[in-house]
DNA sequence: TTACTAGGTAACTTTATGTAACCATAATAA
DNA sequence: TTATTATGGTTACATAAAGTTACCTAGTAA
């Protein structure tokens, strides 16, 4: 019998998060400053606007990014990282500064 | 003409490796020691066989991982992780570390 | 009138992942 | 003898996720 023999829920949820296609770069293209749907597109071109959508809602829901619709029109949407949503980019430095050094 | 317009090749490339399913918790699973095929499918139950197996070559392929054949009855293979694949896992703690704090 | 913009959505195709069965070999159990 | 178990896979097939193309709305420009 060993301790550590179970994935902690969080540690497991967090991959399952950023384990999804274009998560990582999402959130990263967000760290500088909010961007617009059509920037975050222009930045991740490989990324459809249909996936782009879905990432957002879900990044929406998990309190990561928040959505500001301006009612102009045509009408825009601009997308910022919360506090949460921040602090998980900053921990992707890391990450980041890892592939820097090997990749 | 912005300077920051486009993303780096070594930000994206991490974040295709990473950003599939499974890997993260993969190699969390191989920080603490090297572990076997059996080993990492039961730390990860849901994670199926075939896909462990993917992954692990890919990982292999990437030079995170050495894959150690032990040409016992039946054949055992142990996967541990490499210099480069251990400084990987050291960046992803920073993310678990925010899993801690946020969710 | 036609085209363009922004931020989507709907329908359909392709790729990735999940599931179940199977393999070889040797040791062990019935 | 005839199963059964263990290990680390592979194979064929089913489902889920992602990519592609066309379309929507409303206002503006050509």
């Amino acid at each position: 019998m060993d301790t550590e023999n179970k994935l902690c829920n969080k540690v497991e949820e967090c991959y399952h998060i950023m384990g999804k296609k274009w998560m990582g770069l999402i959130v990263h293209t967000l760290m500088e400053e909010p961007k617009r749907f059509s920037e975050i597109h222009a930045f991740i071109p490989d990324l459809s606007k249909r996936v782009l959508n879905e990432r957002m809602k879900e990044l929406e829901d998990n309190g990561i990014v928040l959505r500001n619709v301006i009612a102009d029109r045509p009408v825009r949407t601009e997308y910022s990282l919360t506090k949460k949503g921040t602090e998980l980019g900053r921990s992707l430095k890391a990450l980041e500064a890892w592939a820097d050094k090997w990749l």
